[in-house]
DNA sequence: TATGAATGAGCCTTCATTCAT
DNA sequence: CATGAATGAAGGCTCATTCAT
């Protein structure tokens, strides 16, 4: 990310990082190509190099953007239901799937998810961090807040509770962007009916919450 | 996959595939590339043609042996110990990690990651339904058999506790081969301290297990 | 062409030449692959390439045996009807067209049309002297025949004559098999009906002769 | 053809055209490669790609490329000698057979050859009609303009003549670049001497003619 | 600074030919 | 002699990056 690009209008920059967000979620680190990515984004291939210095560079000022997306547009936005975590955890997970807003941004839930990825170990490293003392710090504060308001049993250490409530919100939240996952959680719970709906599916995780925490 | 391949002695069909999974495994389905996939399985390029149409072809027919491992090599062969839920867990867990058959399979497990981002849903289609099966009937069993055994809480539904344990394990095999994973999960507890080890990490999880099943 | 070759049967030998041939005549000498030709042909290609040196010999031997097939099939069994040179021409043009032993041979016709073009000149050299002093001494000693019988004009010279009915026939056979000499031939008369049927093609051929030598 | 491509100059366009017309002359439409038109025409393999889509687009360039010489640079610029339509005959044989500008062309005669060939069936629809209009229209108005000066015998329809000029000058068109037909020219005419020259078949062409339409 | 044409290495795939069985 | 698997050079095409304008 050049001084170059530094000096658009912020609302330019995100306009062309979350298109150029796209042609990556879409195609994988590998499979996007950087004129897909010049005409989704409205840029030229000369200023796309102007702005940054390769296709890594251009990758790693996504990942940036996502944790910001993470922190301000997300995690920032919760409101945290004083009287019911699962009322709390309902919201997010109902923003998730259906707010517009969420759905402008989904390409970043793919790259979320390919971050996690082997073959993109190499940009873990400096990114991953970040993205998760975020959620770690909002869930773990999330439970003390209930464990105090006596809605959670006082016998689940708050880092396990936290881990378990986000790794459920990470593995529904790939649900929302992958077929594997997605097909591999309503095996689940096929019992539930044949094929899930999404409200079937917010329904079973706050089920399983309630079993677990209460 | 066709006829000429068929033909080949299978050792000699899994050798092949083996190493056409660790260049996938390495760089991606999009990154590797057929020369380097040719020199690591010893074959020529020519050859690899005449055993499989196209790139794709190889790919679908690695994820095939993929579903074949899972079933003979991991569910196949795990014991489930009868006295305890935890044991077998442990078990389960430590072969994962230290086995050596199972560090000589560590591309599959990287690409049975791969197939959960969204670049692959297409394969995901026809071959996720068949992984998911062995592994939702493997724990659903074990649950089932320490329910019975009272080592489980009655109050948590067959397949709400079969989903929790799966989804403990599949993201643990996570952090067995992604950064992003690991520092993920290590965020969580790192009040157990700064770096975890792998002992710790099995620790963490067989603790968590306890305290939300039992 | 091999020895190994001349020791089969004279009739398999026919079969596989027609055979390659057709492959060869559909995708012209350097879109036809061997492999294509061993499936047509019902010989495994180490065995072609003991019948043959190369690609090359396969398409010389076709070439000699389309001289032969001129000169035996066509030519040879053609029948001069003794009363009129009109009838004998009309007789050749329904051969080409209708007899089922012509639309046998069909990819011979193709590929005579191709040994014109310039990329082939190579193989022109050695195969059309043969092929053309056939057709020549045919249509001479027809004219010659005819005008004797005083159907001919007498004031065109027999070589321009028979030169003349060659280039007719000529042009029709290929009208049977190129799109591009159909049309060309159709343009020029298209007052005759929009679109030409065979047998108005026939027609006009032998009135355009009539008109022309008579 | 691309935009990229239309930006050049009409006459770099050109330029390439006929280079790469060159190529596909010599080989044939399959036997012609990539990498040999690039280095003919003076294009990076990168620069072709931008100008044109496939190797088909180059080549359907070719032919309208063809098409526009043939009205502009060949018909277009033949003059009808009032008195005589054997001198108007003969000026086009010589054009073709001596100008430097038909031998800087001389590729666009061989393409015109081979799209007559079955191979290249695919071609001759979306082609040949333009082509042919020209030449049959050129023909028919001059066989017409001869019939009213009563150079031309009046029983013969003008279609036929016209066709007839068309084919004997579209058979010596194919002598100046295909040996095979070449060999079958000289062949029915070798009382005329053994190896004709250029100027005899000229002479025997207008000798025909004459004999013929007169 | 912005543009987009140009580059050419490298990709996936094919195929004439060879050779072990 | 017959088979068909194996070879690898070469084909058509793509794309990250550069550079003249």
């Amino acid at each position: 990310m050049n001084s170059t690009f530094l000096k658009l209008d912020k609302s330019r920059q995100n306009e062309i990082l979350d298109a150029a967000a796209i042609v990556f979620a879409n195609n994988g680190y590998h499979g996007a190509n950087i004129p897909e990515i010049c005409s989704q984004a409205g840029v030229s291939v000369g200023a796309l190099y102007k702005y940054f210095n390769n296709k890594e560079a251009v990758f790693i000022a996504i990942l940036k953007r996502m944790g910001d997306l993470l922190a301000n547009e997300f995690y920032g936005k919760i409101q945290i239901n004083e009287n019911s975590i699962l009322t709390t955890i309902e919201d997010i997970l109902r923003s998730m799937t259906f707010t517009s807003e969420f759905n402008k941004y989904r390409q970043y839930f793919i790259l979320y998810l390919d971050i996690g990825s082997y073959s993109l170990n190499g940009f873990a490293e400096s990114i991953t961090r970040r993205f998760e003392n975020i959620g770690r710090e909002f869930y773990q504060n999330m439970v003390e807040h209930f464990k105090k308001a006596g809605q959670l049993r006082q016998n689940i250490a708050t880092e396990h509770a936290a881990y378990f409530i986000d790794s459920y919100m990470t593995l529904y939240a790939y649900t929302l962007v992958s077929k594997h996952h997605l097909i591999r959680f309503d095996r689940f719970f096929k019992n539930y009916g044949d094929s899930l709906s999404t409200e079937q599916r917010i329904k079973i995780i706050l089920d399983s919450i309630r079993m677990i925490l209460k």
